[in-house]
DNA sequence: CTTGTAGTGGAACGATCATTCTATAACAAG
DNA sequence: CTTGTTATAGAATGATCGTTCCACTACAAG
């Protein structure tokens, strides 16, 4: 038999992943790619149909390597509110330790460049959405069965205004690369949906 | 004399700033612009030097038209943090009317696309940013005034907070045009401002 | 060795981009 | 009218885009 078929291209869409994580999708060419991968335009044609394709296959990959570890806290069972503090605090250690390619959050990048018709890409950042929901409701919700004092209704608003809001952490982070203003972004995160279970004013 | 000089094209740059902001800066092309503003190559080159500086002037002229009445209350003098409320509903009520060309900011989506080192166009987001900034924290220092409860600093923390979330709301409005659910969110934001300053829990 | 496949480097293609230019129409002032 | 200015429609330009194609290399299996 010839040679065995290309061991599934990880390396390929890491790199891409980070060159569309850091320029953008529309301002990234294929000639970039090419240079930034290392892997010729026939390598790259011959495992995906097309640029859009590569970045359906980055959007994917970021889940796995980006949000799944930087997500686990919150993920894991028994996650309290803290464990969201873990997550953010994940992911501006990241930023600090020069792993990713600048701030930012793929996802949220690619809401503000998408056209509404692109339905494929559209499910995608639906999807991360709906997981950071479903994971926030989780943690509230376990910290919340010490004390009762939200109601499931309450539980879930609280969780989608988390995730609107730790969407703006990370778009606002491509802006202003300074640590400490995000960090303060965190505590009060925190300091508030602690408060709002711990239900003082209510 | 001959025929007088464009009387200063404000109806180019407002439908300019439409098309960039459903489309974004990058998708729209010159062709675009020129079908979308009935404006001719000729007559946007003898006003702009090219499309960055129309983008420019569609962001001030975002600042003017769009910012400035929308965040009126907040700016008015005696502002508290039920104007922040009003704020917030005054762009999701453009958006019910149909005023704006789909959701989310211009502002926050060209967070997300520009380049790092594009600086003329950063420090026009960090003008914006810096003046809901400015804004909200006189709105909470003018709420805390009755009780006293918060520090200067916890107001600025405050208040940069409510800068970066209300920037994820703007930004995931455009993947997600459900009225219900972003009113959701406005007041569950307002409750938690609301709930800090009342100092419930301190 | 030969054979077949994977992958490369880069030319080629047609489309589209931002920008410039030209010829012309519209109109105000003399 | 003529003259001067503004703006138009659209051709032209040169660059770059995504994509396709091809000659060639590397290598594994027979």
């Amino acid at each position: 038999m010839p040679r065995v078929k290309s061991e599934s291209r990880t390396a390929l869409v890491d790199s891409a992943l980070k060159t569309f994580w850091k320029t953008g999708y529309h301002v990234v060419s294929m000639g970039d790619l090419v240079r930034e991968t290392g892997v010729s335009r026939g390598g790259i044609y011959s495992d995906f149909s097309g640029k859009q394709d590569l970045f359906h296959a980055c959007l994917d990959r970021y889940q796995e390597v980006v949000v799944t570890p930087a997500f686990a806290p919150v993920e894991a069972e028994g996650a309290g509110i803290d464990a969201i503090g873990d997550y953010l605090n994940n992911l501006l250690n990241r930023v600090k330790d020069g792993n990713d390619p600048g701030l930012g959050c793929l996802v949220v990048n690619t809401i503000g460049q998408i056209e509404p018709e692109d339905e494929a890409t559209r499910a995608r950042l639906d999807h991360h959405s709906n997981r950071l929901v479903r994971g926030f409701k989780a943690a509230i919700t376990h910290e919340n069965q010490k004390s009762g004092t939200l109601s499931d209704a309450e539980i879930n608003t609280l969780a989608n205004f988390t995730m609107v809001s730790v969407q703006g952490l990370w778009g606002y982070s491509r802006a202003r690369a300074d640590l400490t203003f995000l960090r303060d972004y965190c505590d009060t995160l925190i300091k508030l949906l602690k408060s709002q279970v711990q239900g003082a004013d209510r």
